[in-house]
DNA sequence: TGCAATTTCCCGCAAATGGGGGATGGTCTT
DNA sequence: AAGACCATCCCCCATTTGCGGGAAATTGCA
């Protein structure tokens, strides 16, 4: 039996859900809060296996409580349950700590089905959430640098100074210094701080 | 009707996977590849819908064929479907440009659907596979940074000198770089650089 | 209440950094 | 052959950084 608790201020939609998911075999949901706040109160005494969470709340956003609910409970799995797709939701979301994203279109039996996915371990997204995911980890732009430059900057992430990378490239500090502010016109920063976490950012070493 | 192409060095899994995909109404999978290298070559003039992609392969890896493909393709849409579970994998197929990360163990009513999802503008994944992606959005330790260390290492990432920093936080200069020496002791790093990417590495702040 | 952690402040000094400028030769494309 | 781009080298100089010390005030928790 899979316990399940609602967090939804739209009373129809969350006692629609505690229904389906109650009448179901295998499937239990005895508390449901129209608010984060009692959530993030009630919850850590309930127990349950897997907390259904929406992200528009009047008051604390899902997404913090969220995180205060993970803050307490590390072993939560927290499903989000949302209509929204923007970038900020999905992966503030993720951060917090959420064990999956799906969207509210998704069909009863797929809902019941990721639940159980949930407690087996595993990570259900909606499809076009899992695009945005995969593609946060691909190379977005083509790097201005060239081969030589991104050698360098990468030598700079690692904290080298410009001696022991001239040493180690086999070429003067004036050539490494050169290349650097090179590098620094082509990225608009001028420290090697903001260079470090451009290069790490854009992913361009 | 969905174009499949087939990357995959087992001739028994090869021929199975394209006489499921072939046989099924909506599908057509004309053309599969035992390595990378002829796959690489011809693709481009097959232009298919989706390829499933195997990791091992002989010669060529299916990571690198990945990457050689979204090279000459961006819109190609590749399915990873491996035995591989390992983080490396995972990640260096995503990193590389995939779509999709399936286990072959799926079961071919599943694999269907993945195809279709993938042609719908959506990224399936296995469950267990998605738990992983997740996993590398959240913190993993707690940090050893105090409140004020931490606001001050955020100021370091974006470049601000210690003078800014003091000015901003209303203290001495001296007092920032107290805190810097005590966050570089505890990041155990000894320059701004490698604490800016400790800090967006670790997700410190 | 008392100790530990945190935050704040201070000194001096050597090294590294960043901004400004300019110059040469090589390669590749037009 | 001309121009663009790249990698290499050089100058001066102010600012910033990092390391070595030390110390007082505040906060929080046991």
């Amino acid at each position: 039996m899979i316990h399940v608790a609602i967090v939804e201020d739209d009373r129809d939609i969350r006692t629609t859900l505690a229904l389906i998911i109650d009448g179901s075999p295998g499937f239990s949901c005895q508390y449901q809060y129209e608010d984060c706040e009692s959530a993030v109160q009630e919850i850590p005494r309930i127990r349950p296996d897997v907390v259904l969470m929406d992200i528009n709340l009047p008051g604390m956003t899902g997404i913090e409580g969220t995180q205060k609910l993970k803050a307490k409970m590390p072993d939560l799995d927290i499903l989000m349950l949302t209509i929204k797709t923007d970038n900020h939701s999905v992966f503030d979301s993720l951060c917090a700590g959420a064990t999956g994203y799906l969207l509210k279109h998704t069909p009863p039996t797929d809902l019941l089905r990721a639940i159980e996915e949930v407690k087996a371990g595993g990570s259900p997204m909606s499809a076009v959430i899992a695009r945005k995911v995969l593609t946060s980890f691909q190379r977005t732009a083509t790097s201005p640098l060239t081969q030589r430059e991104t050698e360098i900057l990468s030598r700079l992430c690692d904290g080298q100074t410009y001696t022991t990378i001239a040493e180690e490239l086999f070429v003067s500090g004036h050539t490494v210094r050169s290349h650097i502010k090179n590098i620094y016109q082509k990225l608009h920063v001028n420290s090697r701080a903001e260079a470090v976490r451009k290069a790490l950012k854009d992913k361009l070493i």
